[in-house]
RNA sequence: GGUUCCAUAGCUCAACUGGAUAGAGCAACUGCCUUCUAAGCAGUAGGUUGAAGGUUCGAGUCCUUCUGGAAUCACCA
């Protein structure tokens, strides 16, 4: 429909004004206007030399005449042709749409798509930040199947490495041979209490170090750490100065201001000031969470400026403490354990194998509790070898140099990244983008994929802007395919979760605590009654994960999002267990029809439509262009995108919601053929509508229950 | 310090990529369950889109500067 408007409208403007017009955007009209399409004339009325009215009037008049779809038009604010279609196309569409069972199937693409999500490092358990990124994936994919290509769905597990020496070799000397079965704890999450506990011991270890550096005793370190370390702590001094400066302003500032400040703030502040300035996230938390007044600036100002200074130090603190970290006896353990398990020793290997197990028991749980799943698994342990030839093959084409040291780097034009690149050390093994270059070849290798999909957090957009650009300068062919699907952070409202300061919120609790919610709150509505404790459980975990899936997913992927454990997860309103409420609705009056004895088998007939059915039918309609945006069909910075899936399934059950409360359905007002007729098509209407909902929160991952 | 991203109602998010009177939900307030599931519907109130300039028929959206926030820039992964 929507081409042969744009059709008749250029034919139009070279009917009418012998004006060539390559391209027409419509839109869909504005809910509080009438009309379906919009056509925005403002850049077209120069080159007709019309007044908007009058282009108005003959373009309108023009369609009316040669389109019978067209019942009337409007002109509005200067510049907008709202164009009305009949009820009678409306009409036709929903029964053609009815009767179509692949509705929201797009044709073949012929195209393979991999979407990588999850990739879990196993020394630790997951939390709410891996359950964005899996429902993101899970969802992309079931988008894109959707959207007419193959989807392969892979998970690059990262399960070698420094990390997760450390937390075997916690086990090993702390674990006293405990396993999930004797502690009665699930695997990932006793890897991960071992990974703790290695942090712990090596903080004490590293005490005495630090200590050392302090007193200028550098002999522990290679000279030139020993150089980072003096930069380092030039930095500090430098920042330590821009602080006394600021500082010498606060005693004028609090005695002309503090006073104007509630008690909560006149404690905190001096317990800040006394502690000596010590950053307190307390304290900072209550500064962004209040309002101040104009003359109470300066003093907020200056407090800010001081915190953020001292987070400078720390920083730069963090680096030195890094440094030293290494110097610890822990550490050197640790290497020697990497060692081993390169050399492939035999118990090392065994006891990597037990924990990794254990690990993937406990991941496995989650991922069946959370309904995502993949086809393909790749292991860094069996991938972080490849990416040598790679190198070779850089180095023959002139895109790679070796540097005295023997390390090898990569080239990359400046406006990419100012640096080189690092690829291979002096020592020869390999670092992290070398992995990735070789398992991208692996990738295509395995399946011939054109396109494929990186779910990865924005704290790694630079690392995937090198990874592509190397790919594409070596003349992969996959390299145009490539993207980075770039989300955002989920925040909590104490700040960024930090593994360390324990405010971590871990994907098993939250599952557990979600589900309690929605157990109650469905228990205080009674419409469960009479079903068995099985039926009430599967239940409570669809309205539960519907709930959590939707709040993580209704968010544009590429923004940081806010969650607040105790308010994000609504139940109530733009919220999962609303639409798939929704659903229930269409279910349950599917069930009394067939009571009632109403044959929904056959056709139905109609001459006209209430308001709320024609904006039913009109939204029912866009699903298929809807997938085809959130699959970036259309434009792929605009794909890729589950908040569009999530935000057209909430319209959609909103209105079925206002049509369901305007409409009667089942209840008819005389026993005329006309309102038996009514009745079936509303049926229909409503079935569809419940098939597009069931089907759009598919694509999220969401599924729905038949009562609620 | 360089680069990139963000700032919209008290709170969490939208706004079809430059279009109409900036929309939803939560929270607050008013109505509506003897009738198809009230996790609902209808309504009220809530905004100088961080600030100041600029570009044009038209700016939350583009440009410049400023303020505030975040990420990143390792022979870590």
């Amino acid at each position: 429909m929507e081409t042969t408007l744009q059709n008749a409208l250029k034919a139009a403007f070279e009917e009418l004004f012998n004006h060539q017009v390559d391209e027409i955007e419509l839109q869909p009209t504005r809910k509080e206007f009438e009309g379906a399409y919009t056509f925005v004339m403002f850049s077209f009325l120069k080159a007709v030399r019309q007044k908007p009215e009058e282009l108005g009037q003959k373009l309108g008049d023009y369609l009316v005449q040669n389109l019978p779809e067209v019942s009337g038009y409007n002109v509005a604010n200067k510049g907008f042709l709202n164009i009305s279609l009949s009820e009678k196309v409306w009409i036709d569409a929903f029964a053609q749409m009815a009767k179509n069972e692949n509705f929201g199937q797009l044709p073949a693409q012929n195209q393979k798509v991999m979407v990588e999500y999850s990739s879990p490092n196993t020394n630790k358990p997951l939390h709410l930040g891996h359950l964005r990124n899996n429902f993101l994936g899970y969802s992309v994919a079931k988008i894109l199947e959707a959207a007419g290509y193959e989807v392969v769905k892979a998970n690059l597990v990262n399960d070698r490495g420094v990390h997760i020496c450390k937390s075997m070799l916690a086990y090993v000397k702390f674990g006293h041979g405990e396993t999930p079965e004797s502690s009665g704890t699930k695997g990932d999450h006793l890897i991960g209490k071992y990974y703790v506990e290695f942090d712990k011991r090596m903080k004490e270890q590293v005490k005495p170090i630090l200590a050392q550096v302090a007193q200028g005793d550098f002999s522990l370190f290679t000279s030139a750490e020993q150089q980072n370390i003096v930069t380092y702590q030039t930095k500090i001094a430098k920042i330590q100065q821009s602080v006394e400066q600021e500082q010498k302003n606060l005693p004028a500032l609090k005695g002309q201001l503090l006073a104007s400040f509630d008690q909560d703030f006149q404690d905190l502040f001096n317990e800040w000031e006394n502690s000596n300035l010590i950053t307190s996230s307390t304290f900072k938390k209550h500064i962004d969470g209040a309002t101040f007044g104009k003359k109470q600036a300066p003093l907020v100002k200056l407090i800010r400026k001081i915190i953020k200074l001292y987070n400078s130090i720390g920083k730069e603190e963090g680096n030195i403490k890094q440094l030293a970290n290494n110097k610890t006896a822990l550490m050197g353990e640790v290497t020697q354990m990497l060692q081993k398990w390169e050399a492939k020793d035999p118990d090392t290997i065994a006891l990597w194998k037990k924990m990794n197990g254990w690990v993937y028991d406990g991941f496995n749980a989650t991922y069946k509790a959370i309904g995502v799943d993949f086809d393909q698994m790749y292991y860094e342990s069996e991938t972080y070898l490849l990416g040598k030839e790679i190198i070779d093959d850089g180095l023959n084409q002139g895109l790679f140099y070796t540097k005295p040291d023997g390390s090898v780097w990569s080239k990359l034009p400046a406006d990419v990244s100012p640096n080189d690149k690092l690829l291979l050390r002096s020592n020869g093994t390999s670092v992290y983008m070398t992995q990735d270059l070789g398992t991208a070849d692996e990738k295509y290798k395995d399946h011939q994929i054109d396109k494929s999909i990186y779910v990865i957090g924005n704290e790694q957009d630079y690392h995937c802007v090198v990874l592509f650009q190397i790919l594409k300068d070596l003349g992969r062919p996959y390299a145009k395919g490539l993207y980075h699907l770039s989300y955002g952070m989920v925040d909590l409202p104490t700040g960024k979760m930090k593994s360390r300061e324990g405010t971590v919120i871990d994907a098993d609790d939250l599952l557990l605590e979600v589900k309690k919610t929605a157990q109650d709150r469905t228990d205080a509505l009674g419409k469960l009654e009479g079903m068995s404790d099985a039926e009430k459980e599967e239940i409570y975990r669809i309205i539960s994960l519907g709930a959590l899936k939707y709040t993580l997913l209704r968010v544009d992927p590429k923004k940081r999002m806010l969650f607040d454990k105790n308010e994000s997860v609504d139940f109530q309103g733009d919220a999962g267990p609303f639409v798939q409420m929704n659903y229930v609705r269409t279910r349950s009056i599917l069930r009394k029809a067939a009571s009632l004895g109403i044959d929904t088998t056959k056709g139905w007939q109609v001459a006209d439509l209430h308001p709320m059915e024609s904006e039913l039918i009109m939204l029912l309609q866009q699903y298929e262009q809807v997938i085809a945006d959130a699959a970036g069909l259309v434009d792929p910075k605009m794909g890729y995108n589950p908040s569009l899936i999530a935000q057209y399934a909430y319209n959609l059950a909103k209105t079925y919601s206002q049509f369901f409360a305007e409409c009667p359905i089942l209840k008819t007002p005389d026993q005329s053929a006309e309102s038996m007729e009514r009745r079936k098509f509303r049926i229909a209407l409503s079935t569809k509508t419940g098939e597009v909902i069931k089907k759009a929160l598919g694509l999220l991952g969401i599924e729905v229950p038949e009562r609620m």
